[in-house]
DNA sequence: TCCTCACTTGAATAATTGTTCAACTGTATT
DNA sequence: AATACAGTTGAACAATTATTCAAGTGAGGA
């Protein structure tokens, strides 16, 4: 849509709207932002990603942990893996994963105080 | 499903599992914290929420920034208000916007330090 | 080589969700 | 009182997505 008939902006404010503009992240950035956010926005991935913060695990201890089956687990587990939040090393028959990065952490443990209050 | 069967687990590691269990934060938690994350998980969520960031605005300024209609923008900044992210308040015709608390600004800024890795 | 098991993958299904459209508030102006 | 405008809301539609089911890998053991 075109931006200039979003609104009739008779009484709106476009030096505000100017200024704003020119602080805000480049739109590729924004949305790799909510991107990244989308893939902490699902219980069964948050779920993953919090057992994952105190131990490797394999995918069917994960299965176990959260009751539920192997196939959605790793289902979710490609995504988080797509998304380089987790990384995966094989042993044997077994497949281990772990949290990628101390950011992922950090993300977690803000959001936790953030419900906390 | 029934966690006992989700999987044969010969080769699992229960006292991993075990351990990783009870340090978990409870159910309840994980869900309010993945509904947060779900929240921020949208594009035109996030371009919202960085604008407030940088000032306080009315809804029709948001879409005229963002090029949206007034209905879109409502319909998203109603879900943000629930999930108390934002604040609003009127002033004659016009309903102006703000960020909720300080802890938008760093859970965003957090996420904008791992995108830009 | 055959079998088992840990895990992966693709297709199908059901549920959720973002935007649009049209109708409706509430406030200010004339 | 009538009109205009900023914003809200509900229903409908299209798109996305989480889980299930069934079939398929790949590694180790017999």
């Amino acid at each position: 849509m075109n931006e200039d008939f979003c609104c009739e902006m008779l009484h709106a404010h476009p030096e505000t709207v100017e200024r704003v503009r020119k602080r805000l992240p480049d739109e590729d950035t924004l949305i790799d932002l909510a991107e990244l956010y989308r893939i902490f926005g699902d219980s069964t991935r948050i779920k993953i990603l919090c057992a994952l913060f105190e131990d490797e695990l394999c995918v069917c201890d994960i299965a176990k942990l959260l009751g539920m089956t192997l196939s959605a687990i790793s289902h979710q587990l490609r995504i988080l893996r797509a998304s380089k939040l987790v990384s995966c090393r094989r042993s044997g028959k077994t497949v281990f994963y772990a949290l990628a990065d101390e950011h992922v952490h950090s993300i977690l443990a803000l959001g936790i105080d953030h419900i906390k209050e």
